[in-house]
DNA sequence: CCTGGTACCTACTCGCCAGTAAGACTACTG
DNA sequence: CAGTAGTCTTACTGGCGAGTAGGTACCAGG
């Protein structure tokens, strides 16, 4: 909370390290527009001018955070899959990877989840964009593992309804860490992916007749 | 939009409607920090003391429109749903329930959704309680249909999984009006409560042993 | 026609916050 | 040690937006 009056000289990269992630933490717990630059500086021990000295107007250094943890939650999840093996096992992997970078980074995924979205700025777009990457992935999966491929629609809702799955069991784990990332992410895959090839057996579940 | 000078007198009751209504339009385009006052007053076609005198703060008047979309939403809910019948039945009905609300409301939903959960303020609370409501009710659905009842922690988890879904769901399905309310509730009920019955009845889904 | 009460307005204050001007300190380089 | 490039600061401006003071039109009932 640098009370004191100077801060010691770092190098460039250094410092835009910090302030990232001190905008990080700070948007994370105020949202975009509740978040004042003073407040971010204070946090990263440094001083405002230095802020739009190196990362530019507001707009700017939450687009620059929102990129970068984008990116490593991409890379995160890529890095857990295994191609060319077969859709469940592919999901499954990538289910992993996702609750691994969530647990491993809670601010994070706050801001990308809950904050980017609600926006509507540029980033909006990029978040968008970038759950859309996520959504036609699970969707290409589904199609992938089903030989009568249902309507184009159909996947996609799946698709849908799967990643909001996900990203609500991870908020839900965010208030019980106690639960490792891998019993999650399990839980998670059973319920999906169990229904979905019950769904494409063509085992559909229908209101009882009226009476 | 009001151009000019004075408004026809109104009773008050009738006001509070219209400016309520305007708010949530607002508060659903802008998220709460970005709304202002000022374009509230000017959607309702009114100037901005009447909305202090009617409605109080700014924060007073977001929690208001709060309860009273999350009221309407909860009663539709509660209307459609049939009690006293099997776990799925109730389940589907529902989630007809809210489907339809949704489609019927789209803004309120936005504001429900998106922003109330953003916020840090009394809402948030409000808001967090509605939803935990709802996350309760399933799963006390979810444990009463299975009969080896697993652990507390599962139970709510996938009743977490399951309402995200349907978050998600909606969402997509804003940009999707196309499809019928009945189509999308029925997608999710397929997806996810074959998954639940078929977990419940043993069927696990495990990794492929290692190589 | 006055008297009050209720709807409604214009025109402010005041604080917060994004963004900046102008310069001070440090360190390397010749 | 002088020059210059890069780090870092204090101390401002300017605007936007929440909330208010102090009215004006309108409609009762007496």
């Amino acid at each position: 909370m640098r009370t004191e009056g100077r801060a010691k000289r770092l190098p460039r990269a250094v410092r835009e390290r910090q302030i990232m992630d001190a905008a990080i933490d700070v948007f994370s717990r105020l949202g975009f527009h509740a978040a004042s630059m003073d407040e971010i500086s204070e946090v990263a021990g440094i001083s405002k001018p230095m802020l739009y000295a190196y990362l530019g107007s507001k707009e700017e250094l939450f687009a620059t955070c929102i990129r970068r943890e984008a990116t490593r939650m991409m890379e995160a999840i890529a890095n857990a899959v295994e191609p060319d093996q077969d859709p469940d096992v592919q999901l499954w992997s990538g289910l992993r990877g996702f609750f691994g970078f969530v647990g491993e980074n809670r601010s994070s995924w706050q801001v990308l989840h809950r904050q980017a979205s609600t926006q509507g700025g540029p980033f909006a777009a990029e978040l968008a964009d970038m759950r859309g990457r996520a959504l036609t992935l699970v969707a290409a999966l589904l199609t992938q593992s089903t030989k009568a491929p249902a309507t184009k629609l159909e996947a996609e809702s799946l698709a849908a309804a799967l990643v909001g799955a996900g990203e609500s069991l991870a908020d839900w784990w965010l208030d019980h860490p106690e639960e490792p990332a891998g019993v999650v992410a399990a839980r998670l895959m059973n319920l999906v992916w169990m229904g979905f090839s019950n769904l494409v057996a063509g085992n559909v579940w229908h209101p009882p007749s009226r009476r």
